[in-house]
DNA sequence: GTGCGCAAGATTGTGCACAATCCAGTGAGC
DNA sequence: GCTCACTGGATTGTGCACAATCTTGCGCAC
């Protein structure tokens, strides 16, 4: 085995062994690997590396990097190979803006609903949030503000809605990864705690509204104008796309 | 080759020549079979028949049919085959919903930006339609119109809602067929005129409203509660489901 | 030292054959 | 007549081997 597949085995190793029963969970590891910021914008996954990480066939490795590749999450250049997706300027700001719309939705059904038990379900996300922030784990609770969304998203009811929020959460983790500024988030205020009263009083508008400036907040922390310098073997990967 | 092979070759044949150069528009083909109804729910994808369809490899045809799966246009049943979807009630008032809150986010960028020409493009696809519609071509009028909230996507801008636009555009069409109304659309106005008049005057709160109206419309227009009786082989099929 | 060409190795793409599973039709038993 | 088990055919799933393509390293000419 290559040293670079050594590699690839131990990033997937590291959270729960790849003996894998199920067909396409190599799919699952995969996405949670990329939202987790594990693998990196422009990292090559070689099949072969995946097939001994995994333990399952080429195909379906390869049906799992085909999906990706749909999703915009990793970039898929024939007879090259799958890349670990580098968002431009452009995608990022068009994932900021459908974000927008489509969490419009989510908030909107969660706050006309208004159920209890979903808003304590929400909460719960929330203070583990708060806890992991304050133990110092940055990366677990980056995960987990994604995550809100998500769950947000889940608990409207609407499928079709919760599955783009899924994978716009993804990207918007990559693109957080490329774009990020220097100066932290320096201002950064919860919104999150605030979204939910409003959605527990029934305050349609004002809930709808505070997460469209959520996001957007989001999106303006970036340096969207400025994409960090990527990893030397990427320069060639994206400069022929 | 046998009866059933040579009626979707027939199915495929009747628009253009399935001697296809390129890959992956064996996805295309039964994606547009399946916006226009040439391919109803339920019916069998059989991956041979498919293959001498097509003239690509299996392993193309099974990808295809693998990413209609997961837009949820055909519904992949392990070792038992890929069948053209058949949306339940939720399903259906999932996508309308999701439409409500995607179009909307479009239509907004459509009516801030208010380009003449993106005006004029989607003029032409009403006059088109409606030429189509008087010559009694009301399966090319339903596509057209389909085609008009998928064109008016692409015009916004945004890639990512305009995708989901046309994933979502073609659920629509087999749910319009599942579901459809005896009475047929009595009271119908053409609200694409109008939603284009608030465009470009620049009225943005109007015209998504009146999209989001619109789209409530089609919903309404259906018997949602009452799904037609799919035909005999389907029913062991979604009864398994 | 720099650039070019070539060859060896590595990686991806694809057809083929066989295994596993499902489906339809038949016939025995009640 | 009806139910159930069985068998042959058809369809899908998967490993394997080879072809096509790309990458890398070396050597040579300038």
């Amino acid at each position: 085995m290559s040293q670079k597949n050594k590699q690839l085995v131990g990033i997937m190793n590291d959270r729960n062994r790849p003996q894998t029963d199920d067909a396409d969970d190599a799919y699952q590891h995969l996405f949670d690997a990329i939202v987790d910021q594990r693998l990196l914008p422009g990292t090559k996954l070689t099949e072969m590396a995946l097939v001994e990480a995994f333990g399952v066939g080429r195909r379906m490795i390869a049906a799992a990097l085909q999906r990706l590749s749909w999703e915009k999450l990793v970039l898929f250049i024939p007879n090259r190979g799958a890349y670990v997706a580098a968002p431009d300027t452009e995608e990022a700001l068009d994932v900021f803006a459908a974000r927008v719309a489509i969490e419009a939705g989510t908030t909107e059904a969660v706050a006309r609903a208004a159920d209890p038990r979903v808003m304590a379900s929400l909460r719960d996300n929330i203070a583990k949030e708060h806890k992991l922030r304050a133990q110092g784990h940055v990366r677990e609770a980056i995960h987990l503000s994604g995550g809100f969304h998500v769950k947000m998203a889940q608990l409207s009811g609407n499928r079709v809605l919760a599955e783009q929020v899924r994978l716009l959460v993804a990207r918007t983790s990559l693109i957080v990864n490329l774009f990020e500024n220097q100066t932290g988030l320096a201002g950064w205020h919860d919104h999150h705690e605030d979204l939910i009263q409003h959605c527990e009083a029934g305050r349609v508008e004002k809930a709808v509204a505070l997460m469209r400036e959520h996001i957007m907040e989001i999106r303006d922390g970036l340096a969207l104008d400025r994409r960090r310098p990527v990893s030397f073997d990427m320069i060639r990967v994206f400069a022929t796309t």
